[in-house]
DNA sequence: TGATCGCAAATGGTATACCGTTTGACGATC
DNA sequence: GATCGTCAAACGGTATACCATTTGCGATCA
């Protein structure tokens, strides 16, 4: 069943390592993003990169400036509300109808994902846990099986595993993940969709202070 | 303040055409697209195309098959009420925002629109009417003042567009425009949510009556 | 000293050419 | 007559080349 004849174009490739790169903070918001360079340094021509930048530009990753070098997306405070605003709207839904089109199989993965976020958390490897948070998510967004939120939650994602990347309180992270697991499993669509609001209010919040601190120590 | 220096790359005007012809219904679901065929009709070269097409794979208007062509996409009932579960939990959150965020001028500016709306309608002129009424919408998206929302309804409208660009009945969408409009007049947040999904609701009601009929008409 | 103008380099936009895979029809085989 | 293999054409993926605009710095002048 792993056979997918996995061809993956290019300019998929680029992407994908373009937009590591950014959510890693390997590339900060401001950076210029220019098609020549990047070519030049994962060794393709222009043409893929050029895809690429579009792609991130969909997601909101980076911002192009017609005719001149695009850059890492810079995001304002209000950038920062506004996303989780609208977040809050999708995984109300998104967690509502995970609770109520689960399956027990889903269920075992969702627990051996969270598994690995604590065990993660435990041995205080935030990549590792956040990459494990991003799963969680992206397994619930499954378990929701609306083709169009997953598309929507894609968008809206890579900018918050951007916002949330750094660090933040890990054991909270898990904590709260267990209990949305929990509304889950109840089937309790209503329970899940507040602890998801609830949720996104914490890593808003986390969000918020990181932001600041960074503020101030640039002064 | 209109200078703007509009430039338009050749892949937006590209998608603009394409996009419009789809939802127009010239470009029936399941044609095929192929980029040196368009490029030829269109009187560019191939990498405008492609970067259209990507652009319209984004929306959700185009299904990629990769290293062959692409086709207009098919929407399947499921999909069509995915597209109106989702909607509804934006639409929810754009008219709140827009309740709270209009101002005199923005009222005026729906006002005029919603006026060419029902103009249109009495004219029995479905193009126009729709045309105006997607204007409506897209108003109040900006009224919203949500740079995500924007983006997310930009993708869901097109499809929402597609989806209801036939018929209906013309009379019933401008009274519930109208009755938006007053909800966002009146700053009623929760009432203008409500009657959001209310119009969704009859929205998709009129879709699934008319995919009903066009799949009867099939046999 | 500081602002302005101009020009060369940088950079994105597009066209063209070539390559490998996929398609689909034709013909051989059972 | 149906099925399968084969092969040329179709098609998307990528590289390269060229053009128009933008950038940014240095020369020039107030």
């Amino acid at each position: 069943m792993t056979s997918e004849q996995s061809f993956e174009p290019e300019a998929d490739r680029v992407a994908r390592i373009v937009r590591e790169q950014i959510i890693e903070g390997e590339r900060a918001p401001g950076d210029r993003l220019v098609e020549r360079d990047l070519a030049t340094e994962l060794g393709v021509s222009r043409v893929p990169v050029r895809e690429a930048l579009r792609m991130l530009v969909a997601e909101g990753l980076v911002t192009p400036r017609p005719r001149t070098w695009a850059v890492v997306r810079t995001f304002t405070d209000a950038d920062v509300d506004d996303l989780i605003e609208v977040r809050s709207a999708i995984e109300t839904l998104t967690f509502r109808l995970a609770a109520e089109r689960r399956s027990p199989e889903r269920l075992t993965e969702l627990e051996a994902v969270l598994d690995r976020e604590a065990q993660a958390a435990r041995a205080q490897d935030p990549t590792a846990a956040h990459r494990a948070g991003a799963d969680f998510h992206e397994l619930v967004a499954a378990t929701a099986a609306s083709p169009l939120l997953d598309e929507i939650g894609a968008i809206t994602a890579s900018r918050l595993r951007w916002l949330l990347g750094q660090h933040l309180d890990l054991q909270e992270m898990v904590d709260e993940h267990l209990g949305l697991l929990g509304a889950i499993r109840a089937g309790d669509g209503q329970e899940a969709a507040r602890l998801a609001v609830e949720h996104l209010r914490t890593s808003r919040d986390a969000a918020r202070r990181l932001r600041a601190e960074q503020a101030a120590s640039r002064h």
